[in-house]
DNA sequence: GTCTATATACAGATAGAC
DNA sequence: GTCTATCTGTATATAGAC
């Protein structure tokens, strides 16, 4: 690590750190190729040949904003104790809402990385899909367990009930890009999402298929 | 229109044509900026001056390339007749993830604009919102009906429903793409997507909210 | 460490022959 | 309609002064 005055605003970092910083906003708002170092240096108030100094490449500055994104995102499961496995479930849904809504530039931006299955120095997206990952075991962990505890209904199916979980999660986040200002706020899909989800969880079996459905 | 002999394959197109579909896989792939009139030309072989000769300007190839990739973006409803309200939810989530599946490359592609609230000529990414939402106001309405004949229990909240069911099926969408082979498939989830749903809405009403969440 | 000046490549777009 | 040749802008990256 390199030792710097340490300072409150971007105005006051030293020139790497600024040019980092500069560079890791562009790139999250702009994406690796619609953002140009000339943009960066500007933005940053240094010159481009700084940038080569600091960075060997554009790329290599990809890399270090990316580390720099991705600072904030781990989860933290203290919250979860001495919960009910009712309770916990509602809390790990939460606790994605406010991760996501607290990056959500970043998130955003990880997505569409996903999306266009980049090529990139990929190191942060895999991050990403671990988190995820990370969030959708917790919350099969949970399940089990209330299963166990006699919380839940004997026959929950943990593994696509947590799936189902995240992905309705991830659906109300895209649902919110897609700016659709008919459709319900993501805070109440979130809630309607924790009351249906307990619903299912705690309910007596349901009757079973049927429901004739040609094509 | 012009007149052309029709043809089956890309190669015996006329040019203009061989250009158009050409632009439209290269801006599917890879997005608008990333994509150049060079690479365009190569692989459509012909030169790059052709193409301003057929399209005014890179941005107008764009718009052409997206019409063409917009001509199977429709929803069809025929085959919900004389369905019961519970087949009727059903099918319409069948054709929703038949038709991404149908048309994976390019829901992607407007899935990223969407992400990254692209400036470009948009007319495609409107006329995408709007075939989402008809897919939930569809839903809505099947819900209403549904609940006004007594097949759904009375305090169904059907504008909720319906966007929470849309947004589980657009995450199930985005699931697939952080190719996570861990988590259950896509069709498995939209099964149990659907035996949830009517669950829930033929299900007696619940017991409310309650289990502490403290932070 | 930070700059100005420059090299090199390739982008979008035009001119004009055929 | 289709081409080759070229213009002009801007991108990444380097050289070398301070």
């Amino acid at each position: 690590m390199r030792a710097t005055a340490s300072a409150h605003a971007t105005d006051s970092l030293d020139a790497r750190d600024k040019i980092l910083a500069t560079a890791a906003r562009l790139f999250a708002q702009n994406g690796f190729e619609n953002t140009s170092l000339s943009q960066v240096a500007r933005e940053a108030n240094v010159s481009k040949a700084l940038i080569f100094w600091h960075f060997d490449s554009k790329e290599a500055l990809y890399r270090s904003a990316l580390r720099k994104t991705l600072e904030p995102y781990f989860i933290n499961m203290d919250a979860l104790e001495g919960l009910s496995a009712r309770g916990q479930v509602e809390c790990v849904i939460d606790q994605f809402y406010e991760f996501v809504d607290q990056n959500v530039y970043s998130v955003r931006f990880f997505l569409g990385l996903a999306l266009r299955g980049e090529t990139r120095p990929d190191e942060g997206l895999t991050r990403v899909v671990e988190l995820y990952r990370a969030f959708r075991n917790n919350l099969t962990d949970i399940i089990d367990s209330g299963r166990q505890r006699g919380e839940f209904r004997a026959d929950a199916d943990s593994t696509r009930e947590a799936a189902l979980i995240l992905s309705t999660l991830g659906g109300i986040l895209i649902q919110q890009f897609m700016t659709d200002d008919t459709s319900p706020s993501a805070k109440q899909l979130v809630d309607y999402l924790k009351r249906s989800v307990v619903q299912r969880l705690t309910s007596a079996p349901d009757a079973g298929p049927a429901a004739g459905r040609p094509d």
